[in-house]
RNA sequence: GUCCCCGUCGUCUAGCCUGGCCCAGGACACCGGCCUUUCACGCCGGCGACACGGGUUCAAAUCCCGUCGGGGACGCCA
């Protein structure tokens, strides 16, 4: 038997964190066993599913590179399977229907919530002594589920493992809606059963949903798949993660410079994990991933470790690949691109030990990309100062002396004004970074004035130095 | 309210199934030190948890029961 999985979102807005988990799990699990991985979006709700919506998704799991292999299969595609199936079952007295209408339910079960009662429907339209019900005629009706009103349904969860639940506990849920299209549980189970899906990975808010599907794999008569309900992703305030814990849409980090290896070895360490592990490439993924390690408890999201993993993408990553990663950054923040690949590798060589992520790296390169540097007042009156003139002065003449700019001549150059004047290297490194840079925090002197370049470091120096010469007066 | 799930450092987790190797290991964060031209990186060290109460046992984070706490489900949403 090849496994099969499938992720399917409803596309009624853009994938959050805990959709790209479950993503990344049945991706993995598939790819482990050498399976197939299928998209199908539940987009039944024609209320509130939007193209938009749908496009966001894909662009997502695209990042993310969780290729799929079969689809994306859209449920309002299938109504013909779904008709077909409820016929099935109306026929063979497995579901009937119901004429009870919405205000009449919604009374009964705002009742039984202020009753403190659990709200059930309550059989109205179930048919009596096993007859056939006949179609109402003038009259809006839905189908119900003929649910079995005794005995258990058992759920042998991969990771919660046996759950049982008490049939009484499950209601005649409706199949159809009274205009005709069919809801969520049932087009799942239809939609499992024909994309022959073997292995249910999903969050475990669907747990109470699995008893019905199963009964009703039962009246379809197919023997339900493995089920393995993931736990869910809470924020700091342990309540389950949504909007107001900030940023939720996985894309939304690929905008805050965030890399796509970072976020999914992020999210598959939220509730798995292999030993004392952390950092994981793909391959190993594949190879490692395993759903009777994936735990039971629900986790909370945590930003900081996810920043901590995506410093470690970002300063592991291939340095040409970087340059490439970064001009999208670099045009958002309103520089122009730089044209010089080479160049834009060293200058990024500069950074990314100082970055978390591409954001905060195109932030930092500032100096680099404009020439209208920001000075730090408070830096500028400590460090250009009358009496570094002489040796910041003498700097600029070693430095345009130079036949090769590279970071090992400019160290030379730096050595040779420091000897002959007696300075430590602090007392010339400072004025010159704030002269270079506008501040006093930077990469290291001798790259930064390597990768600006003589051009734009001497000017840089004459325009401090002039700065030193009017204060003077 | 009813049903279901869960409970190891602040957070993610290893260990739990198959009790002793665990006065509980790793990671993030935090604190201190080292390195150092600044800031980072890196390295070293520190702080810090078996929810609680009973039981079983020579021995319990690990097995059993209860309590408490958190989460989820209860839609003509998915």
């Amino acid at each position: 038997m090849t496994v099969r999985t499938r992720f399917a979102p409803s596309p009624t807005g853009f994938l959050h964190i805990g959709g790209a988990r479950t993503a990344l799990f049945n991706y993995l699990f598939a790819r482990r066993h050498g399976g197939k991985f299928i998209l199908r979006i539940e987009d039944t709700d024609r209320e509130r599913s939007t193209p938009e919506a749908i496009e966001a998704i894909i662009q997502a799991l695209t990042w993310l590179e969780l290729d799929w292999d079969e689809g994306p299969f859209f449920q309002t595609a299938r109504y013909d399977a779904y008709k077909e199936n409820i016929q099935k079952l109306l026929a063979a007295g497995k579901a009937f229907p119901c004429v009870c209408a919405p205000e009449e339910l919604d009374a009964k079960r705002q009742l039984a919530l202020k009753e403190k009662r659990k709200p059930a429907y309550d059989g109205t339209c179930r048919p009596k002594d096993g007859k056939i019900a006949s179609i109402p005629q003038g009259k809006p009706y839905t189908i119900r589920f003929l649910s079995p009103r005794d005995g258990t349904t058992v759920v042998d969860d991969t990771v919660k493992g046996r759950v049982v639940f008490d049939n009484r506990e499950l209601d005649d849920l409706i199949l159809a809606r009274s205009d005709g299209t069919p809801t969520y549980n049932f087009c799942v189970v239809v939609d499992d059963i024909d994309m022959k899906i073997t292995h249910i990975i999903r969050g475990d808010d669907h747990l109470s949903n699995t008893p019905r599907q199963i009964l009703l794999y039962q009246a379809l008569g197919h023997t339900p798949p493995e089920f393995a309900h993931v736990p869910l992703i809470l924020g700091l305030d342990k309540a389950r993660l949504s909007k107001r814990h900030g940023a939720t849409s996985a894309t939304a980090y690929r905008d805050m410079g965030y890399f796509p290896e970072a976020l999914a070895n992020y999210l598959v360490r939220l509730g798995w994990a292999h030993g004392d592990q952390e950092i994981f490439s793909r391959a190993e993924l594949i190879e490692k991933f395993s759903l009777e390690a994936v735990g039971k408890s629900a986790g909370v999201f945590n930003p900081e470790k996810l920043l901590w993993l995506n410093s470690h993408y970002l300063k592991t990553r291939p340095l040409s690949r970087l340059a490439d990663e970064i001009v999208p950054f670099i045009k958002a923040k309103g520089y122009p691109a730089p044209q010089d690949h080479a160049w834009l590798e060293r200058m990024a060589a500069t950074l990314r030990e100082r970055a978390k992520t591409l954001t905060e790296l195109v932030e930092q390169a500032h100096f680099y990309l404009s020439d209208e540097i920001s000075l730090d007042e408070k830096a500028a009156k400590k460090f250009l100062t009358p009496d570094i003139r002489e040796p910041l002065a003498e700097l600029a003449d070693g430095l345009a002396a130079l036949s090769e700019f590279s970071e090992g001549g400019v160290e030379q150059a730096f050595t040779a004004i420091l000897q002959r004047r007696e300075l430590p290297l602090g007392k010339l490194a400072q004025p010159v970074r704030v002269a270079l840079t506008g501040s006093t925090t930077s990469p290291g002197i001798y790259e930064v004035i390597a990768v600006l370049g003589k051009e734009r470091t001497l000017r840089r120096l004459k325009s401090a130095l002039e700065r030193i010469q009017t204060s003077q007066v």
